[in-house]
DNA sequence: GACTTTTAAATGTCTGACAAATGAAAATTG
DNA sequence: CAATTTTCATTTGTCAGACATTTAAAAGTC
């Protein structure tokens, strides 16, 4: 455990590759204590603060925690599916807006993936996932709400979906496409046209989850997709002919 | 941009948060340099390792990049598909594997979400994805591999129905459920009868992505779960009957 | 025995310094 | 003047040493 050659990398990035690796090959368990950071520093070969900065980016991944004290130290982390959630969301959403992602591909996947949940879902479905699904419905049809509230109902409407499945596996890696669509749905306006149309197809879906009826709920998702990209194809449009045309 | 309040947080975590939350929002762009550490050390009014430390945890999740030089610096990363996967994969693994996530778990959430893109697949398949589903299987069928070996190829050759979908989002999303399993697998041992059934599951599902037979795919898709599942069952049966008798 | 104090170990943070890389400006040369 | 070389300032990478803070266990006290 103190290779460090004449890499072209950090020294840091060489020493948290290193632990990484250990790690995910089961070499250290979880909650297992690493050395101090001292110590860490002599088996390296490296000073502290190489080692601190090495330790961080294992931190920022949720690898390790540090604790301070006398029984303190850095110890392996029990990646929970909390904070795989939260880090999916957030690469997700950098990964769609990073890289220009059309909605309509977004929406693709969005729609592709969810729609392979909803059996899953009608079969095991939940009081508490119906619950939260009607409860996201009547705030979507309230009056004076704004887009982007609007956006985050439809959001936590969806995630309730998928979690009905009752597969934490699947609730995880949807997380990323279900969320990262918020920020590409709220550049769109919805008229209380649209509203009402959504919310009605929410409903319907809704209902077939609670009849068990996954060719329905299957039925009214692939209509909603339908409905909400052309909605964006519209909107997108319009958006460009106000544009060449000032 | 200089708040470090009295939270019971790490001061670089603090302004790792800082800077992350201004690339999300997008108040830093892509490729846009941020200030020298000696500068964010003024202005977060802390110590250069400090602010080193905060970079380390952002380059740890690929948000920024480092450059030495005159006119080096951190600068704001465009995270890339290829970084995202990997990230991915990492944080997939890890969650299956410290969470005792069960086989049967695993298993339902990646063959729900494949054949939620065999539909995709089917449509638009190049004659790329199909070579290497046909190489793959090919592999497969080679005696003398070994059980780790068997499951590698399993691996890319369900890597290569889901990206015949053509939809690089939904590529990201499934990197995970596909790879993640490949450890699980790896428990498994398969028989030559096992390998022939499987290998024959796989050309039928190639068979029909090539004939642009989507339902076909989805059922043959759903044998293979059928089979797999089961298969995991007997073994780990097996395996108990031989751990009680001893 | 229960409570308080001390102490040691560990992380968190700071200061200051030097090394190495790198591009641009300055100096040199044909 | 143009091309090349040299110098140089800037920035990150690394190190050494120090002090502050937190924490739990050990020692001491009633």
């Amino acid at each position: 455990m103190k290779i460090d050659p004449e890499k072209r990398t950090d020294l840091s990035a060489q020493i948290a590759d290193a632990i990484r690796e250990a790690i995910i090959s089961g070499r250290l368990i979880v909650d297992e204590r690493l050395p101090s950071e001292a110590e860490l520093a002599d088996q390296f070969d490296v000073s502290r603060p190489t080692v601190r900065e090495a330790l961080k980016r294992l931190a920022a991944q949720s690898l390790i925690r540090t604790q301070r004290g006398a029984t303190g130290g850095a110890f392996v982390n029990r990646l929970s599916f909390e904070d795989a959630y939260s880090q999916q969301i957030t690469t997700s959403t950098l990964l769609l807006s990073m890289n220009a992602v059309s909605f309509d591909t977004a929406c693709e996947a969005r729609y592709a993936l969810e729609r392979a949940c909803a059996p899953l879902s009608a079969q095991r479905r939940s009081p508490d996932h119906l619950a939260t699904m009607r409860a996201e419905i009547h705030r979507q049809s309230q009056p004076g709400l704004t887009d982007e509230a609007f956006c985050a109902s439809d959001v936590a409407f969806h995630r309730a979906l998928v979690d009905g499945a009752g597969n934490p596996v699947i609730s995880y890696q949807l997380a990323g496409a279900v969320e990262a669509m918020q920020p590409l749905m709220n550049m769109i306006t919805f008229t209380a046209r649209d509203r009402a149309a959504i919310v009605s197809l929410h409903t319907a879906i809704a209902d077939a989850i609670e009849a068990q009826d996954a060719p329905a709920a299957d039925a009214q998702l692939a209509e909603l997709e339908r409905y909400t990209r052309q909605l964006a194809r519209d909107v997108l449009a319009a958006r460009a002919a106000r544009v060449s045309g000032t």
